[in-house]
DNA sequence: TATGAATGAGAATTCATTCAT
DNA sequence: AATGAATGAATTCTCATTCAT
């Protein structure tokens, strides 16, 4: 008995469910390796042995090995803008929401993924031209949603900065900063207790930064 | 004609310098080629091609493929040092020494040798656990130092910093905005002549941020 | 219609039959080339290149060259033992069970199967520390099946050995007349023919060794 | 002051000296390696560095790596025979004869120089073609020697043997039982200490060999 | 859709031998 | 004669991807 077009049978949304259930597994399998040991060590074959499926499932669901790391990519961009842009939102003051969603960021996303945070800022570097690519797209993706909270900053304060370039630099360098924090402190050194103590510095030496380079 | 021991003949003076050349010419081969394809992609045949010597020499040079890259990554990190460690102590001011050693590091550095960015920021990222290890013991130095100057500044100026982590957090922001300034405006983009305006932003952002976390 | 599990579909046990035919393939070409060309020359390629499979494929089946022999020594190491402990338990006279099995082994496992003798005696000696300690145990499982049938022989027969020592004398002696002969008469000598004559007198030989070691 | 052609000068007569030590120092090193890493394993450099001399002196006094060790064949062989044979001479009774040469060979050379032992009979083993050649034209004059010492028996003590090819037969199994003794007692286990107790047996176990292929 | 055996190009590394000095 | 840097062919092994079932 065909259901009509549109509509799937209860078999088929079950397969449907297990289907995207592989997917996960995939995903959550590869984020695990290549975490742990590596995007280049991580072969095909331990992805689909962790995630429990055959090789070839894997590659029903992606094209190659280079799209797993780039869907990886593009899951945590997703989750640190959302995140990040959220806490920046939901106060009035935009200084205290560079202050919240900072803090958010390295005591809600990196404390609680390392994995992720391995991912974005070693595993996805330098591994090919079309990785490269898409982490740059990404970069630009985040610069430009701090460029804009630092925008907003400004107009809401009423102030103007220093040259057409500033906004840039300076989301170009709160970028940074977190960046670095955060892999000194989640991947080479393990201080995720520290993360607490350490954004609430990072936040005011970035509102520091910022007001250091308003006209006047 | 025997020469006493410790001198060279001419002739054993020319084979030491050729000698020494190959070498020089491995490691410059390896840099661009590691720069323009990326490590992993740059295979020793290749490297050895470009440096015009058989692969056999460059064993004899570098035990390992990991070993030419730790050797970059050990001379690149040597010039950085030197330059901004330089530049901070040609003045009195330490203020003037941190700006000065900043617009340094962008201006007789990284536009000069974007290559070098290439392979510190990018090609030496996430590649084995050896060179990660070694990555981590030259970005501690260089935040060791960038610390020192922090603490410079500090007893000169005679203030205190929020607390002990202070000097730390700022010295891995620091290292952390010029990375990601050097790595969106050379690697990502081609933007190599804007550097100088923006590092003269990048210094100011840091004071700013320096005195945020000044006490009272 | 799905099978129960444990058993194959028709179609299943063609493609395991096809996986087990490859693995015998490799065997055989690997035996073929070792004997002929010798292990250090034999290359994987060219053994794969023989058992008309790709690299991969030999790969998938022993994880290295070194398992491929080792795999071979157990194997022929299987047949001798079985040849021989059969022919031994055959008959009820353990003097005849020697002189039975140590037949058997000339005749109906070396003059069959040369490359076999060329393995055991010459292309596993000296390989690898590995591949020498399987073959120390191969070895020592040999002679012990010796010393066993001695050990036999001997309260069978009521007598006592000279020493301690004695029976595994013996059986080491038994072992390396065995190899001796086969590698002179088989590996280095093209006399394959005179071997029926000759372990009739080795096995007389070995007769009256066994007896000179006993009591009185 | 030219010499007469023929006569060396003193200085002449140091460098050939020396000349001499080194080509000894070559052999040494390499029978050092050869029985301690193995054949393979022991490159032309380390036996270089063994020797306190560079590549190119090897090179000058052996034509290949391979030359070396057929030398140190030739070498060990030599010795065997002599010990062999002098031992066997030595008394007027040929069974007393073999029981001598057998013990000494035991003694005098397998618990003196286990490295020659290895060389002889692990490391010459399956190397290639030429050496393999090599080895079966020294193991045939071992079994020649034996063979005649065989044939001397017989002459003497006035019997026949079952056939022609039993003297061949028993001097192929002598050399095969030495062998395997000496394999198992020194290179596998470390029994050489009951090496002397062992001999005793084994000359015991030959003459009953041999006594037992004497016609009627 | 799912499977997983098969593929084979590609990589790093070794080392006997040569030869200019 | 002695040196030892240079050579490069050869080898083992990996792993992303394919495809017949």
């Amino acid at each position: 008995m065909k259901k009509s077009p549109g509509t799937l049978s209860r078999a088929g949304q079950r397969r449907q469910r297990e289907k995207e259930g592989r997917r996960e597994a995939i995903l959550k399998a590869a984020m695990t390796l290549f975490a742990s040991e590596g995007y280049n060590q991580a072969s095909m074959e331990h992805i689909a042995d962790e995630a429990e499926v055959s090789i070839g499932t894997v590659y029903i669901n992606f094209k190659s090995k280079e799209e797993i790391l780039a869907h990886l990519m593009d899951e945590i961009a997703y989750e640190i803008r959302k995140i990040v842009g959220d806490n920046f939102r939901t106060v009035e003051d935009p200084y205290e929401g560079m202050r919240k969603s900072g803090i958010a960021f390295m005591t809600e996303f990196c404390q609680k993924y390392p994995e992720k945070i391995i991912i974005l800022y070693r595993e996805s570097v330098g591994k090919s031209p079309l990785l490269e690519a898409h982490r740059e797209k990404m970069h630009k993706q985040l610069v430009a949603d701090l460029q804009g909270a630092v925008e907003t900053l400004k107009e809401k304060s009423g102030f103007r900065f220093r040259s057409g370039l500033s906004s840039e630099i300076i989301a170009t360098c709160i970028g940074g900063m977190y960046e670095r924090i955060a892999y000194q402190f989640i991947i080479w050194q393990n201080r995720t207790d520290e993360l607490d103590e350490a954004s609430e510095e990072v936040v005011d030496f970035i509102v520091g930064g910022v007001n250091s380079l308003r006209m006047k």
